[in-house]
DNA sequence: ACCCAGGCATTGG
DNA sequence: CCAATGCATGGG
């Protein structure tokens, strides 16, 4: 199996917790073991491996696909030297160090695992986010690919109602497939522009906007102030703090690693 | 049975 | 501009 290097430091089985913690992901799932996923119609597994990850089949494209689902540009090292002169992260950090949050390596993916889990518990999410993929993705061996836009703007509003989405969701998911939107124009622009264009569609508000901005594009400064999750952590590990979106400037560049520490800080406490 | 959970659009003031 | 309401599911 061939080495992918990730920077150090990286914990392998922390950073991926998300993918089973709430339920079974089919597009990255955790089995035997290891993370399972489709890439461009082939199967990829992804295992510990020291220096990295041990990565097969390994070429260009999976390379690609695998540093991004990991988190690999997120520059760990600049955010703990930040967390080191934040009293409240140089807590936090040592327990969870080498915490690198994966990402979505595909925008619809992004999207629509974020309208899921619009006001539902992650549990509730997971659930017919993965009944979802079952029914519209391609199965590989392990892992299923995770429904591409074009059959997913094909579907109709009871296929999607009858895997337990709502009407409402079931409505924007359609939109947000059926739309012309260019999703992957979004990496080139600014924050702000990207929260504009996401929230310019139905079905998608600032929330989903601010975990696009984190959790597909990486932005450093992503900040999801209306995250009920974040919203609790905040408070717990800042007393005095009224208002969660402008405590996120304390963070300024790091908002985005700082929300993911503070989110598994307060899962891990 | 009931309540809440990592929102959002809609409606009405 | 802000408050109230409905939404489908899964876990407690």
């Amino acid at each position: 199996m061939a080495l992918l290097r990730i920077p150090d430091p990286y914990d392998f089985d922390l950073s991926t917790q998300r993918f089973r913690r709430w339920g079974r992901d089919p597009a990255n799932l955790w089995e035997e073991g290891a993370l399972w996923r489709a890439v461009e119609g082939r199967e990829v597994r992804i295992a510990a491996a020291k220096g990295g990850v041990g990565v097969e089949p390994l070429d260009a494209t999976t390379g690609v696909t695998v540093l991004k689902l990991l988190g690999a540009e997120f520059d760990l090292d600049a955010f703990y030297g930040f967390a080191a002169t934040e009293p409240v992260l140089a807590n936090i950090v040592p327990a969870i160090r080498g915490l690198r949050p994966p990402l979505a390596p595909d925008p619809f993916e992004s999207l629509v695992t974020s309208i899921t889990a619009q006001q539902v518990s992650l549990h509730a999410a997971f659930a017919v986010r993965s009944r979802f993929i079952e029914y519209f993705g391609v199965a590989a061996v392990h892992a299923v690919a995770f429904p591409t836009r074009e059959r997913v703007a094909l579907a109709t509003e009871e296929e999607l109602t009858a895997l337990g989405f709502s009407r409402r969701k079931a409505e924007y998911v359609l939109g947000l497939a059926r739309s012309d939107l260019d999703l992957y124009e979004l990496a080139l622009l600014p924050d702000e522009e990207v929260k504009a264009r996401i929230t310019s569609l139905r079905g998608l508000g600032e929330w989903s906007a601010d975990w696009f901005l984190a959790r597909y594009l990486a932005r450093p400064r992503a900040w999801p102030a209306g995250d009920l999750a974040l919203r609790k952590a905040v408070l717990a590990f800042y007393p005095g703090v009224t208002d969660v979106r402008a405590a996120g400037d304390r963070f300024d560049p790091f908002q985005n690693l700082s929300a993911h520490y503070l989110l598994a800080a307060l899962r891990y406490s």
